[in-house]
DNA sequence: CTGAAAGCGCTAACAT
DNA sequence: ATGTTAGCGCTTTCAG
C-alpha cells in the first residue's frame, strides 16, 4: 500500500554505482563528472527521490536549521518579524523551527532545550515578559550554538542583539506631546524588569525631565503588554476621576484597550483623552481616529538579525558578538496632533 | 572552548552499564528496574544530557513532528490557528515545523517536499490561493503520511479536512443585509478557484436568489483576499459612480481596504455605504464603526484538526478520512444594523 | 532485568 | 573520477 521511500541505495543499484557517488552527485560535488552527475540527478527525479534530511543531518553533524523562540505570534510585530525571518532563511537555504513561549519562561526554557537537542545551527530569541533567569542562555553559549536576541533582551554581556531604540523612541513620542501643549501626561508602561518596558519608561521620563514637568506617579501604571492592561488601567483612573489629558502607552494593544474603554464610557479620543503608543500595526492605522505611534521597522530587525546570525554560524568560535540598535520613526496620524484641552 | 555534548555513551561509561540500558531507562522502558532508571536519570541530569533528537528520529524512524503549511501568518485567522496548533502539539508531545507559502504554490510544493524529507509524522495544510495542481498532495498520501486540510481545501476525494461552513455563513450575512432592507448589494469576492472564495460567493448568491433580488454583475468583483483588493475595487466603482449600498466582503482585509478607501474619499460607513465581512479579528472590532462579520472559531478548527491528525497518525493505514464542517456565527456590531438609504 | 548485535540513511575521510 | 571504510547517536530485535 504505502510506498517505500527511495534511498540513495536504490538509485545507486539502478545505476550500478555506489551510494557515495550518488550522494556526491546530488550535492554537486566537484569530484563527480558532469556526465554522471546529470545521469544521477535524472534518475533521482524519475524515481521521485527525496533525501532523508534526518540521516543527512546526523551524518553531517549539521542541521541547516535555525530555531526561533518568540513570546507570541498573534501580535503583528512578531508575526511580521517571523515572516521575514522565514523569507531570509529560505533564501539562504535554512529551515526554521519556530516555537512560541506564550510569555511563559518555563516553556521558553524547555523549548530552548528542545532546539539544542534538535541540533539547530543557531537560535533567535525574543524573551518572555517573565524571563529573569539567564542560565539557559549561558548554556546555549557554552554549547557553542550561535545565539541572537531581538527586541526583548536580557541583561547579559557579550551577546548578539538587535534592539530597538526604545528609549529614544519613547522620548520622541513624549516630547511631541509636550511640544503640542500637553502637561498632564501619563504612561501605561510594560513590566520594567525587561528592557523594552524599562527603556520606554526611561524615555518618557527623559522627556518629562527635559521639559521640567513633574511626573504624577498615579498616572504611570506598570503592567503587561496587553489590551487588558490598557482597559483596566484606564478604567481605574476613570473611576477615580483622575484621568490625565494624554497617555503614552508602551505597546499598541495597551492603546487598543484604552480605545475600547473610552468608547464604553463615552469619552472621545482625541478630544477628551489623547494618546500615542509605541509600536505600529495595521490595526491602529484604521482606528478612528487613526492612532499615532512610534514605528519600529520589523524589516530592519529581521534583516540585521539574520545577517548577524548567519555570519556567526559560518565563522563560529572566532566571531565577536555584534549589537545593533534600530532607530524609530514617529508617525503622527489622528492622535497627538494638537492640544485639545483648551479649558 | 566549546562543550562537547554528552551522549548516551558518556553516561553509560560513567555508570558502567551499556548505552542500551541508559537509552531504555531514559524512556521509562518497563525492562529496566526502577532503581537503575532512577540512577540513570539522576546522572543524566547531572551531566546536562540532552538527547540527540536527530539520531533518535533516524533510529526510531519517527520524528514526533508535524509539519504545517500556511499561506500567511500575518493574518489574525492563521496566527490564531497556529497558536492553538502549537499548544495542542506540545500537550501531546509533538514538535511542529511551520512553513509559510506566502500564497505561492511553487513554494508550497517545495515546502511539502521538505517536510516529507524531514520525515514528519503528519502534515496540516491550508492551500495557497493559487494552488490548482493537487499532485503533490497525492504524493503525500501515497507516501503514507497523514494529511489534513483546513479552511482552504482542494477538490479531492478521500481526504481529511476541517472546513468552515462558508456557504452557510455567507448566506446568513447576505440575508441579514436583505432583511434589514438592502437591495443594492455587492460582493467583493475571493478567487473562486478555491473553496472558500467559491462557497462564500455561492452563499451570497443563495441569499439573493431566495429573496428574488437580481445580482448586478458589476458589483461582484473577484480578487485576492487582501486590503488592496478592497481598496481598488471600491475605488473603481466609486469613480464609475456605481457604488452599491451594501457590500459583503469575502475576508476582513478586503473590508479594511474599503474602510481606508471610503475614508479617503469622504464617504461615511455605514451611512453612505454599509458593510459586512467574512472572518473575525480584533482589528475590525475596534474600527469605527465596529465591523460586523461572520465569525469562524479558530479554536474549533485547530482542535478538530489536531484530533483527527493525531488519530490518523496512530491508526495509520486503517484510518478512514474524516471531514468536519465548522458552523459560523453572525456577529452584528456597528455595521449592517439597519437600512441607511432612505432616499 | 540487562546486554550484544545490527542498522536507520547518509556523509567525510581516505584510498584507488 | 569513483569506491572503501567507518561512523553520526540512537533504538530495536533478540539472547542471555
Amino acid at each position: 500500500m504505502k510506498e517505500k521511500p527511495v534511498t540513495l541505495n536504490d538509485i545507486a543499484a539502478k545505476l550500478n554505482i555506489t551510494p557515495v557517488t550518488v550522494s556526491k552527485a546530488l550535492r554537486n560535488h566537484p569530484d563527480i563528472s558532469p556526465k554522471t552527475t546529470k545521469l544521477v540527478k535524472k534518475t533521482a527525479a524519475e524515481l521521485g527521490y527525496l533525501p532523508n534530511i534526518i540521516a543527512r543531518n546526523l551524518a553531517a553533524r549539521k542541521s541547516n536549521t535555525i530555531g526561533v523562540v518568540l513570546p507570541k505570534i498573534e501580535h503583528s510585530f512578531f508575526a511580521s518579524i517571523i515572516e521575514s525571518i522565514y523569507d531570509i532563511a529560505e533564501e539562504n537555504g535554512y529551515e526554521v523551527i519556530l516555537t512560541i513561549s506564550q510569555e511563559d519562561n518555563e516553556r521558553e526554557k524547555r523549548q530552548i532545550q528542545t532546539l539544542l537537542a534538535m541540533k539547530v545551527d543557531g537560535i533567535i530569541i525574543s524573551i518572555s515578559e517573565k524571563t529573569r533567569d539567564t542560565s539557559i542562555f549561558e548554556l546555549v553559549k557554552r554549547r557553542g550554538v550561535p545565539l541572537i536576541f531581538i527586541d526583548r533582551i536580557p541583561d547579559m554581556e557579550n551577546i548578539n542583539k538587535v534592539a530597538v531604540d526604545d528609549r529614544g523612541g519613547a522620548f520622541k513620542a513624549t516630547e511631541h506631546a509636550i511640544k503640542i501643549g500637553y502637561r498632564k501626561i501619563g504612561h501605561f508602561a510594560g513590566y520594567t524588569n525587561i528592557n523594552i518596558g524599562r527603556e520606554r519608561y526611561l524615555g518618557f521620563k527623559d522627556a518629562m525631565k527635559k521639559h521640567k514637568i513633574k511626573i504624577n506617579p498615579q498616572w504611570v501604571i506598570e503592567g503587561d503588554y496587553s489590551e487588558k492592561h490598557g482597559y483596566n488601567s484606564f478604567m481605574k483612573l476613570y473611576k477615580e476621576k483622575n484621568l490625565p489629558d494624554f497617555i503614552f502607552t508602551a505597546t499598541y494593544p495597551i492603546a487598543l484597550g484604552i480605545y475600547a474603554a473610552a468608547a464604553e464610557v463615552g469619552l472621545k479620543i482625541p478630544d477628551d483623552l489623547d494618546l500615542i503608543c509605541f509600536g505600529n500595526a495595521k490595526a491602529i492605522e484604521l482606528l478612528s481616529p487613526p492612532l499615532s505611534c512610534v514605528d519600529q521597522s520589523t524589516q530592519l530587525i529581521s534583516q540585521h538579525c539574520m545577517s548577524i546570525l548567519l555570519e556567526n554560524i559560518i565563522k563560529g568560535e572566532e566571531f565577536k558578538p555584534k549589537s545593533v540598535l534600530i532607530e524609530t520613526d514617529l508617525i503622527i496620524r489622528g492622535t497627538c496632533v494638537k492640544y485639545n484641552r483648551a479649558k
